[in-house]
DNA sequence: CCTTGACCCTGTAGTCGCTACAGGGCCTAT
DNA sequence: ATAGGCCCTGTAGCGACTACAGGGTCAAGG
């Protein structure tokens, strides 16, 4: 029932340095302490870890979990903050996903415009830019 | 022929900042100054500029571009060495789209199994953590 | 001639989300 | 008693910028 923050670590895929880094920034609360002054958690501390991480995984921003937390803390209160912060981040990995999509296309065009050679003669290069030396 | 940091910026979208921090770690040289010290640049340097650009645009690090602009200096030399950055990079890209694939799918489901009401019942609360809680 | 505003300069600190020390204390087992 | 493994605080670093603060310069209009 008592964990060190390492026991948090190992239970959540943590680095100690991690932990402490969202106490500091506010995201877990400040546990308590044995007397040798050891970070002492509890379940509730461990859910809250498990919550951040998950959130983490599926790319929310920091600020974006506190949101979640913030709301989640108030059980009675609306899904409707929920949904909507999910959705936006849902929005923002599309973007992301086109971008990168775009992106790999052309990168893919520029290499398979080389087939080898020198460097003055090389697509790749004349791909990237008018002028390239210095 | 000689071009201000604002002209470089323009032609390159690139902000004033940008350009004086690729200076800073040694991308762009060191260039002429005016009588005032203005920066003052010339054709080659908007080439490198624009190169640089490019190859940021397409994904590339800031040290891929460097050893990118180192290669291509050589102009006699081998193509290998271009073509092998660039299909390092490409890979890298493919796996952030199935990382960034996997994790929208994941996204979509939890978002999906939430159809309103209050936090308690919250089926994206529920699938974010065991226990949200502080 | 003077002022206004747009440009330029240097240098430093902030962003995000950690990660990596440095320099110590504590605790258990041998 | 000593070795090792854990824990503590505090600070600095990463990448790739971005945002000031606090100044200098220059061309155009009054």
């Amino acid at each position: 029932m008592a964990f060190t923050i390492g026991d948090m670590g190992k239970a959540t895929a943590t680095k100690i340095e991690t932990i402490r880094y969202y106490e500091k920034i506010g995201l877990l609360p400040k546990p308590a302490r044995t007397t040798s002054n050891y970070r002492d958690y509890g379940q509730a501390e461990l859910g809250r870890l498990s919550f951040i991480r998950r959130a983490r995984d599926l790319g929310f921003s920091l600020d974006q979990v506190r949101a979640l937390l913030g709301i989640s803390g108030d059980r009675s209160g609306d899904c409707a903050g929920i949904d909507r912060i999910a959705r936006e981040h849902l929005l923002e990995v599309d973007r992301k996903l086109a971008d990168l999509t775009a992106l790999r296309k052309e990168l893919k065009a520029v290499i398979d415009s080389c087939d080898g050679g020198i460097v003055a003669d090389c697509r790749i290069i004349e791909a990237l830019g008018p002028v390239p030396p210095a």
